[in-house]
RNA sequence: GGCGGCAUGGCCAAGUGGCUAAGGCGCUGGAUUGCAAAUCCAGGACCCCCGGUUCGAAUCCGGGUGCCGCCUCCA
């Protein structure tokens, strides 16, 4: 089976076929980095790791960008206030708007790596390439899809036939009143803006434009993409809330830019919800990495609980989920650490072994069904505990949770540490609480099990009255 | 108001027309044990509600209810 997507765009699955053979052009929206990155951007970001792994593991080179927006954007109708996000969180500091997207950007490039995300190929900031968005904004305007107002430049939507192509929004359906005022030098309440100017905005450029300039929202991702990918890419991704207006805005500009399809596949994550509803500073459920670590969890654990929901299916977040991803995850860890202690039996379970990495690779190919893959993974653990795998198909089973892991990145699967100096030591200690379980001196057999469970040691007594152990 | 998505056992979550509805976590009973742990065996689903299509529906269609997202920056 290949590799199957659902495209967002063309709304069904379709077999996954690059531009060109063996190499995959991919874009993720990336953080704005006004503010600490919550596990719900995570969603998003882990399943663009995600699903990089995943073509690697298909044999392509993956050319992963991902960008960071480190410029406020301002909403039209915001801009006599002269404020941003970015802007509004530097006020709040009391410091440079600069120095806020250096250090949100920072903290998430720290977390991506505590989260055990493989770094991308670049993570371009909008600030580095403005050349490239006012490039793109000139030819715009000159081949008659955008025009000026002042030092303002706006697409004209009308200019696009397919506008509205990938959200299913109609032009003229979109309730432009609803929530803002319309702008009244946009020509079409739709417009959005390619360029706006400021002069009381702190992160500002002189262009052609005007001297007090800044990007509109959606140009970055476009002139980062090209600049990075060229004028079509493979993948692009994000979460849902994007589809409309970013991602619709996206492609029209830089199709009617390069007059060439931009992105072949879209993909977009569904919402994390918090508690059945969604996250919000009021509620104090927005919730970051070092949350998550402050309470004891592993990072493995938060990207687990992240990652086994279907990333089209609505996720909830809850401790509760937390904690049974990391138990889940031990769970995997235990099956690991017993196959190590098999490989040397009589082969055994190697057709078991076969027929989950096949479920493992099908369910995955399957539009990254995650949720089947790992069952997978639990279902051979149980053959392993019925005692049906050992040697070679022990062997082939770790084989299987080491592929796993490349791809999930969330297994335990090295040896437990100890060298045979310590076997010894823990052998003799096992034997010392024989002993005492024969004298029937309960105490002093508890003593040392407790002492071996402080170790990390988990004692197994057999019906026949011995005891095996393993590290946990 | 417009557009889109979701609703499966206590919790999480696959399955999208047809064997006894995967898997995880938890729970209950039993086996084993000095007691535990681990393991083994056993136990749980009117698939949100109401209609409809069909020989047959969790799966398709219509309506309802609830939740989520977008239409303003937002993963």
């Amino acid at each position: 089976m290949s590799f199957q997507v659902y495209n967002s765009f063309s709304k069904k699955k379709e077999p996954f076929e690059p531009l060109s053979e063996g190499v995959v052009r991919m874009y993720n929206c990336g953080p704005t980095v006004y503010s600490r990155v919550h596990i719900g951007n995570w969603r998003a970001f882990l399943f663009a790791d995600l699903l990089r792994r995943w073509l690697e593991h298909e044999g392509y080179e993956v050319r992963q960008v991902m960008n960071i927006t480190d410029v406020g954007h301002l909403t039209d109708e915001m801009a006599d206030e002269g404020e941003d996000k970015i802007e509004a969180q530097a006020r709040r500091e009391g410091v440079d708007p600069w120095k806020i997207s250096e250090t949100y950007a920072g903290q998430f490039l720290a977390d991506a790596v505590t989260l055990g995300c493989k770094e991308a190929m670049v993570y371009p900031r909008a600030s580095d390439h403005v050349p490239q968005m006012v490039e793109m904004i000139e030819a715009l305007e000159k081949s008659g899809h955008a025009y000026r107002t002042g030092e303002n430049v706006y697409f004209d939507v009308t200019s696009f036939e397919n506008y509205g192509a990938l959200s299913g929004n109609k032009i003229d359906e979109l309730d432009a009143g609803a929530r803002i005022e319309v702008n009244e030098e946009k020509r079409h309440p739709a417009d959005f803006a390619l360029w706006k100017s400021d002069e009381h905005h702190l992160q500002k450029w002189d262009t052609v434009f005007g001297p007090h300039g800044f990007p509109g929202w959606h140009i970055e991702c476009s002139a980062m993409a090209r600049a990075h990918l060229g004028d079509q890419i493979d993948i692009h991704t994000g979460g849902e809330d994007n589809v409309f207006p970013h991602h619709e805005c996206e492609i029209a500009q830089s199709e009617a830019f390069t007059g060439e399809q931009f992105a072949r596949y879209w993909m977009h994550t569904k919402f994390l919800q918090v508690d059945g509803g969604k996250m919000s500073k009021s509620l104090g459920n927005v919730w970051n990495v070092d949350d998550v670590l402050e309470r004891g969890y592993e990072a493995r654990a938060l990207r687990f609980a992240l990652l086994r929901g279907h990333y089209r299916q609505p996720l909830n977040f809850t401790w509760d989920i937390l904690a049974e991803s990391a138990r889940a995850l031990e769970g995997l860890d235990d099956l690991a650490q017993r196959l190590l202690r098999k490989v040397d039996g009589e082969d055994a379970g190697e057709e078991e072994v076969a027929a989950a990495a096949t479920e493992f690779r099908d369910s995955m190919n399957d539009d990254l069904n995650v949720p089947k893959a790992v069952a997978a993974l639990f279902t051979l653990r149980g053959e392993v505990l019925e005692g049906a795998v050992e040697g070679a198909g022990a062997q082939a089973a770790l084989d299987l949770l080491a592929e796993a892991d490349a791809v999930l990145g969330v297994l335990e699967l090295e040896p437990a540490g100890g060298g045979a100096e310590e076997d010894a030591e823990i052998d003799a200690l096992v034997a010392a609480r024989n002993a005492a379980r024969d004298a029937k001196d309960w105490a002093e057999a508890d003593r040392v099990r407790d002492e071996l469970n402080a170790r990390g040691i988990v004692v197994e007594d057999t019906a026949d009255g011995g005891s095996s152990w393993f590290r946990k």
